[in-house]
DNA sequence: ACCAGGCTTCTTTTT
DNA sequence: GAAGCCTGGT
């Protein structure tokens, strides 16, 4: 197939106009080609770029279809997350709700935050994981479209709506509020009702397996009118139930969209053979799942390379190796390489292989910039100068720099304010002064209130990276920053970075404001990134999806770790798990390798690990064995000291021993592993069995 | 009010 | 093995 045609499928599914259609995209079935090709001939129809609505699950989704669209129509449609859909539509409408349009959007550090308070005004704040725990059940309830009247548990429903009432105050709502409240505002004012169901006549919707029901009506709310829903996803690679998600939702489109049209792309145009067959194998082991085989006419290819490290290090030097084999072999590009992992924590070790081979890489996702301590201590600054009423930016600020002001002096401003409904600023004005607070104190409080006062003097004559200068020097943060030696250096660069990219911003912006700004650095978790060098890309399986690579390195294939341990006896979540599998895997266009330990350190210990279930999935025919033990004995002994058995003396089953760390313990099995003599370790004291190397852990006699 | 040091718990995954 | 929480000393 010529790279501007498409496929039968493909071409009902692009030229479809009116009504709803569901186009069920197989991993790597051309789904982003099909998907802008309609965009584009929509509009050549006619239809009015600001009558397209494209909703993704990314940012990085939303501006790849912007971007696309831009490139070979020169048109502008609205292409955004349902999250900054729904920040739109409330900045446009909150009055409606008794919200003031200025809203902050707390992000899940400001909002626990705030239970937090919560909690502690209930005076149940004894328990730590009740945070957890109420976070998580708030989270899902307004994922559900629940008010708090509409749950059933009595604490969690008083809970649940004294944090509401608390984020109402502060005027700000939480990330779960962007679709609970605009679709509570759909559901209870007509007038709102009627603006947003006549303002987009197409609605695109990607990712469908991945809407919770919260998006889910949303959806359905915008599209009654007209019906013209075109939804596209895959079942296969629903990988976000633990936010809510319902791949039913994709399950039963035709049954919520009468009339719909379902079209179904099956061809791959991804995977060579061996990828794609080892992946189908894979996914067939899911027992509730919609049937479908992906086919591509393309050869075999190379197989799957399999690599069974006896170390986490090991296993990253491979990775690292390969990639200089791929680079020089077959002169692939290091952008065209990825690796992908389950878990954050696992990126270190890749990341040290890489650095000591000078091997340039990214990682995608991970800590965001915006969620770093001095980042945020400046965005709360900046949201203090809207915003009369932000708790949570007040808390974060008035103790930076220090003003001397502890547990006891806040307690007094925030009841205070409490008691005389005011904003909590507005009353620090007001009352400030006969607070009976000390000196310091005092003088603290007077001197933040007179910063702020100055900063929003000069809000409208200055451009924001200046205000973002202004704040830092009105306020003396680098002082503050000199406070802690060890990691000013590192702070001062991130401060300037934030004003390189503010100025950056508002120059590409038409309408820069300040309130954009923080809406968009809020909704955005990692910064986009500039195209510079070619760098092998690090990331999680999530922030896998919607991308491929000609190299795919896929690592800690374990179990407990992938499938993750929390997913253990849930037949539901070890569903999940696979599917998640199936999105890493499906990424590769050419190479893949698929890598584990049997060793790794987890939680400061070493564990011994089994290789995951996953792969006893793929069929061997699909894979070439790597690993060190069936590899010739020459590679064998580049590592003797890893592979010594070397006899110790030591202990045996039973043995009473001591360990500095975790007290006193029983050994209950001695055996010899690639770390030399080992020992399984019971410790009662925290009911943990243990695996110990001999020669890492200093075990005494007792 | 602040600090240092010890204790616990923790890890999925993201908008 | 890190980050956050609590505690006790200043």
């Amino acid at each position: 197939m010529s790279k501007h045609e498409l496929n039968p499928e493909q071409e009902i599914a692009a030229t479809h106009v009116e009504g709803p259609l569901l186009v069920l995209a197989g991993a790597g079935s051309g789904k982003t080609r099909v998907v802008t090709h309609r965009i584009v001939r929509l509009i050549d129809l006619g239809v009015l770029p600001s009558d397209i609505l494209a909703v993704t699950f990314t940012n990085k989704a939303a501006e790849e279809m912007r971007s696309r669209i831009r490139a070979m129509k020169n048109a502008q449609v609205l292409a955004c997350t349902f999250h900054s859909l729904g920040a739109r539509i409330l900045r446009e409408s909150i009055g409606l709700l008794g919200y003031k349009p200025d809203f902050a959007i707390y992000d899940e550090e400001d909002s626990e935050k705030l239970l937090k308070k919560c909690l502690e005004q209930l005076q149940l704040n004894g328990d730590k994981g009740l945070l957890k725990e109420l976070r998580g059940q708030i989270s899902k309830a307004k994922n559900n479209g629940q008010s708090p009247d509409g749950v059933a548990d009595r604490q969690l429903a008083q809970v649940y709506g004294i944090y509401q009432q608390a984020l109402q105050d502060c005027n700000a709502v939480d990330f779960d509020d962007l679709l609970y409240l605009t679709v509570k505002l759909l559901q209870e004012s007509e007038e709102a009702r009627y603006l947003y169901q006549h303002r987009w006549n197409f609605v695109l919707i990607d990712e469908y397996q991945d809407t919770n029901h919260t998006q889910y009506t949303l959806a359905k709310i915008l599209v009654a009118k007209h019906g013209n829903i075109f939804a596209v996803g895959d079942p296969d690679q629903s990988i976000y139930s633990w936010r809510g998600a319902r791949y039913e939702n994709i399950l039963n489109f035709e049954r919520d969209f009468p009339g719909a049209k379902v079209v179904i792309l099956d061809q791959n145009y991804r995977s060579t053979n061996n990828i794609l067959q080892a992946s189908n194998a894979l996914i067939t082991h899911n027992p509730n799942r919609y049937e479908k085989k992906l086919w591509s006419a393309s050869g075999d290819g190379e197989k799957i390379g399999l690599f069974i490290a006896q170390s986490e290090r090991q296993e990253a030097e491979f990775v690292a190796h390969r990639i200089i084999k791929l680079s020089c072999d077959d002169h692939l590009s290091l952008n065209d390489v990825a690796i992908f992992y389950r878990t954050n924590a696992q990126s270190r070790t890749f990341e040290d292989a890489l650095l000591s081979r000078r091997i340039d890489y990214k990682i995608i996702g991970g800590v965001s910039f915006y969620a770093r301590r001095e980042i945020k201590d400046i965005l709360a600054y900046l949201r203090l100068l809207i915003s009369d009423t932000d708790l949570i930016s007040f808390l974060r600020t008035i103790n930076i720099p220090r003003r001397g002001m502890g547990p006891s002096a806040l307690e007094k401003i925030v009841d205070g304010a409490q008691a005389k409904k005011m904003p909590i600023l507005t009353f620090c004005q007001e009352y400030g002064d006969s607070l009976k607070l000390n000196t310091k104190q005092q003088s603290g409080l007077s001197g933040y209130l007179r910063a702020i006062n100055t900063l929003r003097n000069k809000l409208s004559s200055l451009k924001l990276h200046e205000l973002i200068t202004e704040v830092i020097s009105e306020t003396h943060y680098l002082d503050y920053l000199k406070e802690d030696p060890e990691t000013e250096q590192d702070r001062k660069e991130n401060i300037d970075e934030l004003v390189g990219k503010a100025a950056e911003w508002e120059e590409e912006k038409e309408e820069p404001s300040l309130q954009t700004f923080l809406e968009e650095l809020t909704l955005r978790s990692n910064a986009e990134e500039k195209v510079d060098l070619p760098t092998v890309k690090l990331m999680t399986l999530h922030n896998s999806k919607g991308l491929e690579f000609t190299a795919v390195f896929f690592g800690g294939l374990e179990e407990d770790l992938c499938p993750h341990i929390n997913s253990k006896d849930d037949e539901d979540a070890i569903e999940e798990e696979r599917r998640l599998c199936y999105v890493g895997i499906t990424r590769a266009r050419k190479y893949l390798y698929l890598t584990a330990s049997t060793f790794r350190f987890m939680w400061g210990t070493l564990r011994a690990m089994r290789p995951s279930r996953f792969l006893k999935e793929i069929p061997s025919q699909f894979l070439q064995n790597l690993s060190p033990g069936s590899m010739t004995k020459t590679i064998r002994r580049e590592e003797p000291e890893e592979f010594s058995d070397e006899v110790q003396e030591g202990f045996s089953s039973g043995d009473r021993v001591y360990h500095q760390q975790f007290g006193s313990g029983t050994v209950e099995k001695a055996y010899s592993s690639s770390f030399g003599l080992t020992y399984d370790v019971y410790f009662p004291q925290a009911r943990t069995t243990r695996t110990l190397a001999a020669k890492f852990a200093k075990l005494t006699a007792e």
